[in-house]
RNA sequence: GGGAGCAUAGCUCAGCUGGGAGAGCAUCUGCCUUACAAGCAGAGGGUCACAGGUUCGAGCCCUGUUGUUCCCACCA
């Protein structure tokens, strides 16, 4: 036994491995990229984890697959870049930092912009590190020495760079619009940024009178509160009961205005009474209707969600004290008509989850028609695909209906709009750098506006601004575009589909040729794991559990592209017993070999031939389905090969030669031996770095990591057909004795003789194939017969295709129920014949099926009506 | 209101351009057979939600139905 094996332990221990392994891979340089004379490149950005987060079972996910595709392209000999990073994410930390220091009694407003600003620098000192150190504890093989943060003074470059190249096409312009304000936050929302949930609450019948006091209109509202704002009653045009009141003015309950009605098809005539309230200042679509018709337009509301003056002596009421208030009031002023249960949908804040006012207010919009125009076209055009396809679908969809992007955020981290008013004259620069003064008036008088960028503005930059843009840097040339993005469907909008318009109009290209996406790591219940569920589980404690790589391989076998996934131990646990499997499998190649042996092809039997050509068809499996992003199917392959074939097949049917006395046969059986288990070890190394690697070393004639050797090519000249089928002949018989003794309750340890007829054309097959028989399936003796005349003894049998078998039980066999079984396995096999001869009698599948499909056919009912007689033959003996 | 996914073995899920339904776990039987009990061998278990259609042939393609999940829109 060779000192390296010796050194094996019965079980992989993963803990033993994979932190040693990790710093040695990443001490050495390998995960950076190796330019080669010809090679294409591979790149692959990390979707840059937030700050303040902690490895979850869905980054855990994510790296998994990136790392995979990364690890597969090093393999290929691309030059292959995984660059990572961490975002600053903008209001998350925010929150979570104000958060912090509130509970330690101090407010964001005490420490003022700058010393906030310090601590959360710390803080990211202190906790931006915590992602990166868990990522390595994936096994991901990034590029450590590349990393960016979304505000290191590159990525801050690239983004003044691109708002002033907007800003100057006229595509980011300044505005007093209507948009979505979290009052707990105290800052303004893009669309994207806010959730629906649906909330019980009621729809409030008020009327209001005709200012000449002769008529009145009903409105219903879901918000009396926001009466207070309104500016006009809106009626659709087409309604006959309110023709009338068209063009008059009515009069506001409790602020006693004469607002006007207008008709505008925005009205639907079916809802509620058919006329509504117009609130400009509180509601998006009145928002829309009074530009239409010119209505005055009145905030009732302050930022923190309070009433302000406007609302007269409701002022500085919340919302709702304030509501109650006012129904209160209508309904004492008799103008409270009824009051309906209604439930509607409430917009929250995607971060803290209060509920969104929707109020005009003075901010930074990227003017999205033009942007996204061409971001569509891309993708039409096929320069980005998403896999699976469906997502496409959602892309222009969202696409297709976009509205302008709110870009400004009243917080203090993040990246500082880069647009400075002047005191004196009010005018506005927006500039690379920090102005002196004031281009228009020459004052210096200057102040830079006090707002942030949406924290997705830099995201949106992330496949380029890493690569050093705006310089041209060699990275850029290199890398850029990028070739495959990983990331979850939920940020589609947030992320993929702006990083696509920012691509396209900065660098010209799609950023990525392909989209990725996978879908939500749930519980065993099938429920989002969330930390308000507590259901959440850390991948550290899996990986310290079961190890890293069987965390891996349960994140990615037998999960479809795009499909949520459930969690469970169980999974991990299979991967655990894989990963051991292949320790083991490895394991007892080793114990059996000193040096590397080579293949010669001439002195290859039956099983090496197999096994050679089943080999091949792996490699060529897992490339196509690596190739197509179709990791989990690829990782099924190998599972199937390594486990069902290489190590259930074939190391059993080596053993007689392996462990015999020929020294030839030994060495052919160990150069068969190691050439399949390296592949097996290459093909798996994506998805089980560690366990891969620290087998592959133990091999001898092997040289450092097995992360930078070669991927496995099917070499054609082990394509053996034939010897595939003949071995499928053999198995066929294994399984049958195994099957017959089970059966019969042979006692386990007891070896039985076995009688062979063999079928035509199958003895040369089958001539040496008794030491198969011998140790798989407790046969002591093969004995192959040329005549069913042969058979004296008392004894089961059963029909192959390769051969007829006989198994001499003696007082076990029961001659009646030894008929039974035979008459039963006849009735299956008249089955098969009945369905083939029903298929091959029909005129249009001869004229229409594929030529091979029906030579398939024509040759099973030939096997199948051979069996048959056979069968029937010894049915007649036995009854004889 | 619009869009998408899912429905396959007891459970969790695969199933590539249509060509005899698979895996893991669970269950039952028997085995510590010198790589592995985290293992080996054997067995049972499915009208591929339902109804039509296309096709020589449908789990897969088309139409509809039911159930379920999600996304978008936000009729006050």
């Amino acid at each position: 036994m060779d000192a390296k094996t010796f050194e094996m332990e019965k079980n992989y221990d993963p803990k033993l491995i994979e932190d040693r392994l990790y710093k040695e891979w990443e001490e050495s340089g390998a995960f950076k990229p190796v330019k080669k004379e010809g090679a294409k490149s591979f790149t692959v950005v990390m979707p840059p984890p937030n700050i303040t987060g902690q490895l979850h079972m869905g980054h855990a996910m994510d790296m998994t697959m990136q790392d995979t595709l990364v690890r597969y392209h090093r393999l290929k000999g691309d030059e292959t870049l995984w660059l990572p990073g961490t975002d600053h994410a903008s209001i998350a930390t925010e929150v979570r930092v104000a958060d912090t220091l509130a509970k330690q009694g101090i407010t964001k407003q005490q420490l003022g912009r700058e010393g906030f600003l310090e601590k959360v620098w710390q803080w990211k000192e202190e906790y931006g590190g915590r992602i990166e150190q868990q990522t390595r504890k994936m096994g991901s093989s990034c590029d450590w020495s590349r990393k960016r943060f979304t505000m290191d003074e590159g990525c801050s470059k690239a983004v003044r760079e691109v708002f002033v190249r907007l800003y100057e096409k006229g595509l980011i312009y300044r505005g007093n619009r209507i948009i979505n304000w979290c009052p707990e936050c105290r800052t303004a929302l893009s669309d994207a940024e806010v959730e629906f949930e649906e909330q019980k609450s009621h729809l409030w019948h008020v009327r209001y009178m005709s200012a000449d006091g002769k008529t009145s209109v009903v409105v219903a509202t879901t918000r009396p509160e926001t009466m207070l704002g309104d500016t006009g009653v809106a009626v659709n045009p087409s309604d006959s009961r309110y023709t009338a009141l068209i063009g008059k003015n009515v009069i506001l309950p409790i602020m006693n205005r004469e607002i006007p009605v207008v008709a505008d098809e925005y009205v639907d005539m079916e809802f509620g009474t058919g006329a509504v309230k117009m609130t400009p200042a509180h509601d998006p679509n009145d928002f829309e209707v009074a530009k239409r018709h010119d209505l005055k337009i009145i905030r009732v509301m302050n930022d923190d969600g309070t009433m302000n003056a406007e609302a007269g002596k409701y002022e500085g009421m919340t919302a709702l004290q304030c509501r109650e208030k006012i129904v209160e009031e209508l309904d004492s002023l008799g103008l409270l008509v009824k009051v309906e249960d209604y439930s509607h949908n409430v917009g929250t804040c995607y971060r803290c989850h209060h509920t969104v006012e929707p109020l005009t207010s003075v901010q930074w919009f990227v003017k999205m028609e033009p942007l996204a125009k061409p971001a569509i076209d891309v993708v039409k055009r096929g320069e980005t695909k998403f896999i699976p396809e469906r997502f496409t679908k959602t892309y222009y969809n969202w696409m297709e209906n976009i509205r302008d992007w709110c870009i400004s955020r009243q917080l203090w981290w993040g990246h500082r709009i880069p647009a400075w008013y002047c005191d004196d004259c009010g005018e506005t620069i927006v500039s690379r750098e920090t102005p002196e003064k004031c281009p228009k008036c020459g004052c210096a008088h200057l102040h830079q506006d006090e707002d942030v960028l949406d924290t997705w503005f830099s995201s949106a930059l992330w496949p380029f601004s890493t690569l050093g843009w705006p310089e041209e840097t060699e990275d850029l040339k290199t890398f850029f575009p990028t070739s495959v993005l990983v990331t979850g469907y939920d940020i589609i909008f947030f992320w993929v589909a702006r990083m696509i318009f920012s691509s396209v109009e900065q660098m010209g290209k799609t950023p990525f040729h392909t989209v990725l996406m996978h879908g939500l790591v749930r519980d065993s219940k099938g429920r989002k794991m969330s930390k308000s569920l507590g259901n959440g589980l850390d991948p550290l404690e899996i990986i310290d559990q079961y190890g890293a790589d069987a965390l891996r391989f349960s994140l990615i076998m037998g999960v479809a592209p795009g499909n949520d996934m459930r969690y469970s131990t169980e999974k991990v646990e299979a991967a655990r017993n894989f990963a051991n499997k292949i320790w083991n499998a490895s394991r007892f190649v080793l114990m059996n070999m000193d040096k590397p042996e080579s293949l010669d092809e001439s002195e290859l039997t039956l099983p090496d031939k197999w096994i050679l050509s089943r080999y091949n068809k792996a490699v060529r499996d897992v490339t196509v389905h690596m190739d197509d992003c179709d990791l989990g199917l690829a990782a099924q392959s190998i599972y199937d090969f390594a486990w069902g074939e290489f190590c259930d097949w074939y190391i059993e049917l080596c053993k007689s030669r392996l462990l015999g006395e020929n020294e030839r046969e030994k060495r052919t059986v160990k150069a068969v031996l190691s050439h399949v288990l390296i592949g097996v070890l290459k093909l798996l190394h994506p998805f089980m770095p560690y366990v891969t690697d620290s087998v592959y070393r133990y091999i001898p004639g092997t040289e450092g990591t097995i992360m930078t050797k070669d991927w496995p090519i099917a070499d054609s000249a082990f394509d053996f057909e034939k010897e595939e089928s003949e071995i499928q002949g053999v198995m066929d018989i294994i399984r049958a004795i195994r099957n017959l003794r089970a059966e019969m309750n042979v006692q386990a340890g007891r070896r039985t003789h076995l009688m062979l007829l063999p079928s035509d054309g199958w003895m040369d097959a089958l001539k040496d194939a008794g030491q198969y028989f011998t140790r798989l399936a407790m046969v002591s003796e093969t004995i192959i017969i040329a005549s069913r005349a042969e058979v004296t003894e008392k004894v089961v049998s059963h029909v192959c295709p390769a051969a007829e078998l006989f198994i001499p039980l003696g007082d076990l066999v029961d001659i009646g129920k030894e008929i039974q079984r035979l008459e039963k396995e006849m009735q299956s096999i008249r089955q098969e014949i009945a369905r083939a001869n029903g298929k091959l009698a029909n005129e249009g599948f001869l004229s229409k099926a594929p030529a091979a499909l029906i030579e398939q056919e024509k040759a099973k009912l030939a096997t199948n009506e051979q069996m048959l007689i056979s069968l029937s033959g010894r049915i007649e003996e036995l009854k004889g």
